[in-house]
DNA sequence: GTCTATACTACGATAGAC
DNA sequence: GTCTATCGTAGTATAGAC
């Protein structure tokens, strides 16, 4: 049992470390730029040397690995803690309201959301394994699309797969406009989220009167 | 005469060289993204060294910084080429057609409008010169917008300023999805680009029926 | 004037001592 | 687990050949 709990402990230590050392990337990312992250900050910061970081990731691309699913997977959480993906609330009220908490995360996260959104890092591509949580919230985002058709906010015979690609284009607009020209400003008060509710009308809007026909 | 000879082909020669070293550049950015370029890889290209780049660009910012300026100013010419800037044509038809054709550019250039729409440079900051072309296009672009709600294509109190916000986040949008999740796919058939004209019917008919209140 | 040669600093990464 | 030492390559800058 001794020898248990000291692996819980040295366990629990070398978590805490990768915490830690998570933190401060986002720190530096936050700072610097996505692809202005190096290894030599994050040690710097945390009084260690660059090679020591190698003890508890493979390089510079786990890390991004391990902040790509970790964001996704905090997006999900908040999208849960919201009820926007739950069976209980009404579907209108949970698209427009998770909309806004997805929103509203991705621009109070800016480091985390370059790197969930674009791809801004040359040699980095997502592992299948930090993709999951993704794919995820992509099939629950589209269950609640057709659950909102279901409950007649939408036209019966929309085109799921458009609508949604629309909406995705809508939404990542605003956050990619708000990030790129004023990421400083609050969600509240930004210059682009603020028109959220334009885009939100418009999308129902034309979903409702106007099929996918064109 | 024959120096002012001399010095002409002396300049055209060096011109022509700055135009190979732009296209060298966006070819490598196009490949590895464009925070991925490196001026070891552009003189590699060329069959010169690094430091022979010093002689037409002072450092690798000040590349971006030219790729920036020409990026907008080409925009700006195949918007006028289309006709979407003059006065003559019918307002709706120029705004439709200017938007198709600007994210029609956008997505046949993509590493230019990673650089123009992004900020994927950590330490690059566009000069006021390289930045004068898009303030031009955004004003033409709001004078635009101005005479299509006098023509009575959109209502006659909207919120030009926020209508004109809105449009920018729908467009940047689909452009921004369509370059960060299928940049290979032709214009006509993308996955994003072809939701567009929904896009645009959204927009506009949001905006001639309801006005900016909210 | 334009290039090459060379040097300096910083980065990511690995090997091996303690 | 952390360190020092080291490698290869990047961006940058200067000196000097032609």
């Amino acid at each position: 049992m001794a020898a248990a709990g000291a692996l819980d402990r040295r366990q629990r230590r070398r978590q805490e470390t990768i915490e830690e050392i998570l933190d401060v990337a986002v720190a530096v990312m936050t700072e610097q730029g996505v692809a202005g992250l190096t290894l030599g900050e994050v040690a710097r910061r945390m009084g260690i040397r660059p090679p020591s970081l190698y003890g508890y990731f493979d390089g510079k691309h786990a890390l991004y690995d391990a902040l790509f699913e970790r964001g996704w997977r905090a997006l999900q959480r908040v999208l849960e803690q919201a009820g926007a993906t739950g069976d209980g609330a009404d579907p209108l009220t949970a698209w427009r309201e998770g909309t806004a908490v997805l929103v509203r995360w991705a621009v109070e996260h800016p480091a985390h959301s370059a790197l969930m959104f674009w791809r801004p890092v040359p040699g980095f591509t997502p592992s299948a394994r930090a993709y999951e949580p993704a794919v995820e919230l992509d099939a629950a985002s589209r269950v609640l699309l057709v659950r909102l058709r279901d409950a007649g906010h939408l036209a019966a015979d929309v085109d799921v797969d458009r609508a949604y690609r629309t909406w995705t284009a809508l939404v990542g607009g605003v956050i990619s406009q708000q990030l790129s020209n004023a990421p400083d400003e609050p969600f509240e008060s930004g210059t682009f989220t603020a028109v959220l509710p334009d885009v939100m009308d418009m999308w129902l809007g034309h979903h409702r009167s106007n099929p996918s026909a064109r």
